[in-house]
DNA sequence: CGATTCATTGACTAGAATCAAATACCGTGG
DNA sequence: CCACGGTATTTGATTCTAGTCAATGAATCG
């Protein structure tokens, strides 16, 4: 369930360990970073990556799968932060401790890289230092339209607005989208509950704008149709 | 109305001014910076400091006054991602343009620094890269624990939060709290309406929790009874 | 002052939540 | 392969919170 991962294909030049003080890594950046000095580890559906309140020792990027993080009320009522998918960095906090915890949606695999070896290199790369700043300043950015989302948009256009996200920017053909999470996790993301987010998909495959060949699968049928309840 | 400011006396270093080359900051650090840099602009009431899709050319720092941060939907609907008061920061993006616009809630004061002046500072100073990059995290923080309000939180405790986040963490005797924003705004910032804040105003009144000698102030009568409302 | 904007209050409505039940889906084991 | 149990999703009936529409009252600024 653990390992320490080899350099990879990808990158072509020797790095030496942290141990030896000295590691390039502009080359590729914090991709590059986490490819060389991660423990890439596997998370079960619904295990627990950190906890709300835990110490924010590590920065962490999907492999495969599919993470979100969470944040609760005493009462039990959650709100999602966002969803990460392969490919992006999450947990990238300043402060000592994580505001939200992260949990796998589906079996996955994270990279691990401990936030002083990060610093520490940051500290030497100034790309790096950029790219790390980008990468938290884009997370920015997505909260605060979710924000607008949340504070603002109808039932229809959230439900819209996620399918639109997911959906990437391709052509208007006909797109599958695969759903990872549940209808539990798309209410707690979209500030709904499940029997509103459902009712919604309804509405939608009624409308024509989407097809439901199953819960978890999304044809899209009419991008104009949703971008139009986008808001 | 605009000016070059001098290094202040919390600098005692002499720096040397950008055509040069090299500033030293790190003794005050990006506060610092804005102190030796910035061009203090004044903004009028509901003045625009930037607009949503302009370029993010400068970096902003309140000196005086305060600052909302806005973003509109196509029919109007606005939504406020947070409000910014002296010494606070704000417009830290790293993408090419601004996500929201910034106007100023009442005449302010407010700092400007060019990104790029910014940016070869931070390549220099480790620390400084650090700050902006914690700023930017600080900002990220409160973007979330907000979209935990605005997803699940009733009028209620919304109202509640939101004065408790302006009343700080002082012991709880009375505290009197200024509100620089209007009812429109505080509606805005919390997804609600103008007459849901305003009855929610007067119910918490009701209740012993608050008074209101003006619809600009708020004693804070029991700090723990906002706390039980808070969620 | 008078005009205008801003805030409060009231009556009613609508959209999403809640409560409840039926149906579909999935993995397991007979 | 199919029956079973558990979970996830959909659908229905009803309730309730916050929104809308409308009017009054208070504050602010020439």
């Amino acid at each position: 369930m653990l390992g320490i991962s080899a350099i990879t294909e990808t990158e072509s030049r020797p790095a030496r360990s942290i141990a030896s003080g000295v590691v390039r890594a502009s080359a590729t950046g914090l991709a590059g970073v986490f490819e060389m000095l991660a423990m890439p580890m596997a998370f079960e559906r619904n295990e627990e990556i950190y906890g709300e309140g835990e110490a924010a020792e590590y920065l962490y990027e999907v492999v495969r799968g599919a993470v979100r993080t969470t944040k609760m009320l005493a009462d039990g009522r959650r709100q999602i932060g966002a969803f990460y998918r392969a490919g992006s960095f999450f947990g990238l906090e300043a402060s000592d401790d994580h505001a939200f915890s992260a949990e796998a949606i589906c079996n996955s695999t994270i990279r691990m890289v401990k936030r002083s070896s990060i610093v520490a290199m940051v500290a030497r790369d100034t790309s790096l230092a950029a790219e790390l700043w980008a990468a938290t300043a884009s997370d920015l950015r997505i909260a605060q339209e979710h924000m607008l989302l949340l504070g603002r948009k109808t039932a229809e256009e959230r439900v819209a607005s996620f399918l639109l996200s997911l959906a990437g920017e391709p052509a208007n053909g006909q797109i599958v989208v695969e759903l990872p999470m549940s209808r539990q996790d798309i209410a707690d993301y979209l500030g709904l509950t499940i029997e509103t987010v459902s009712r919604t998909f309804t509405r939608l495959e009624d409308n024509a704008a989407i097809e439901l060949p199953s819960s978890r699968r999304v044809v899209m049928r009419s991008r104009s149709g949703l971008q139009r309840l986008n808001g």
